[in-house]
DNA sequence: GCCTTAGGATAGAGCCACTATCCAACGGTG
DNA sequence: CACCGTTGGATAGTGGCTCTATCCTAAGGC
């Protein structure tokens, strides 16, 4: 198929596809001359891929390439999967090598919740992140971490059967990041609900 | 004192300090006379809140014009709580009044835990998240949301007492904003950590 | 009474994700 | 065999957002 019929099977604008082509997250099509390209079903998924990134996910255009360009390089899938997590829950923007009292910490939840003592960018991003709440006075005590993160780890725990069935890279990335931003906002709204209830509560018996 | 002073007191630039005036962000200083205005401690207080909303909370100019104005118009403090918790856990762009399959799930989760069963923001943003989840085709089972909500209410039991002491209303909406982003972003980590550790442990089982 | 400076208004910058325009080349159609 | 319409490719423009820089007028201090 060429430009016009790929807008159209994938709803997105042709300039919105070039732009994409441009961007590098979409592969050129084959060229047949100078100006003619095939593209394939490859390419509508590309697209249906891209587009839940942006809409669904809200991803921006480089995180989104380096996504497909990890895929298209053919690197290991689990290395994909931590990719993804790194993006979709903004491990990103974490600089490593934390030391100190947050990386003890971090290290204490490990061995309560006796998860594997492997480092890795979601172990970063909590040291750092303990770090940064310590810095604005926010500190998190053991308590609240202990409650944390077993709450986390229950969810962990059901969460991981997700991840299956993957027919193509894409459709592994696409499933992996929409249903890993979709589970995060889901316990995130539950937890506006609790809140708002506790808050309710207490404010009735109190008053 | 005047506009280079409250500047320099507070870090920000006169030229982004004239646009918060402008975005009615800051209230203007008492005017002198047509050129010179006296600001004061409650100046360089509502910057602070502006720029940790800003910065750290990654709130836009429109929400935080949101949060000062009832602030200002001296709304009572759980409606402007109210209001922090829709702005900073992204229960705005939600529309009300879903029904049908999500509602009836969310129901039986705050009957579940015995919440209060009063409407509110975060009610009707978790219906609308479930009814999202299952248009996707990522349906949250019985099993998933016990899980979750069982999560959410121990975070938040040991989280409320968190709100106490606000000397002022900045105060209190930049300590509620900035408690409640890290917090949850706190959980979001974790969760990834988590997630990560089931996975190793997955994958190291199984090979 | 003059010169520096504050305040206020307006326009511009820089980033992002598109979107519209322009142009040369080619293929189908008559 | 010639021509019109369309395609692909490059480039420039749009709109939203958050500032930032410039310009001008009016004062206060010396």
């Amino acid at each position: 198929m060429q430009l016009n019929e790929l807008s159209d099977r994938s709803g997105i604008s042709p300039a919105s596809i070039k732009y994409y082509l441009r961007e590098g997250l979409l592969p050129a099509g084959e060229a047949i001359h100078a100006t003619r390209a095939e593209y394939s079903a490859r390419h509508v998924e590309r697209l249906e891929l891209i587009q839940a990134l942006r809409r669904i996910v809200g991803l921006n255009i480089g995180q989104i390439r380096l996504l497909v360009t990890m895929a298209d390089d053919g690197v290991p899938r689990l290395d994909l999967l931590a990719a993804v997590q790194r993006v979709v829950l903004s491990l990103e923007n974490y600089a490593t090598a934390i030391g100190g009292e947050p990386a003890a910490a971090t290290d204490a939840v490990v061995r309560l919740r006796g998860w594997p003592d492997a480092p890795s960018d979601a172990r970063n991003a909590l040291a750092a992140h303990l770090q940064l709440m310590a810095s604005l006075n926010i500190p998190a005590s053991a308590d609240v971490l202990k409650t944390y993160s077993r709450a986390a780890d229950d969810v962990a725990g059901i969460d991981i059967a997700a991840t299956t069935a993957p027919e193509s890279i894409d459709k592994l990335i696409l499933t992996a990041a929409v249903g890993m931003h979709m589970h995060s906002q889901l316990l995130l709204k539950l937890l506006a609900l609790a809140q708002a209830s506790h808050a309710i509560r207490r404010y009735q018996d109190g008053a």
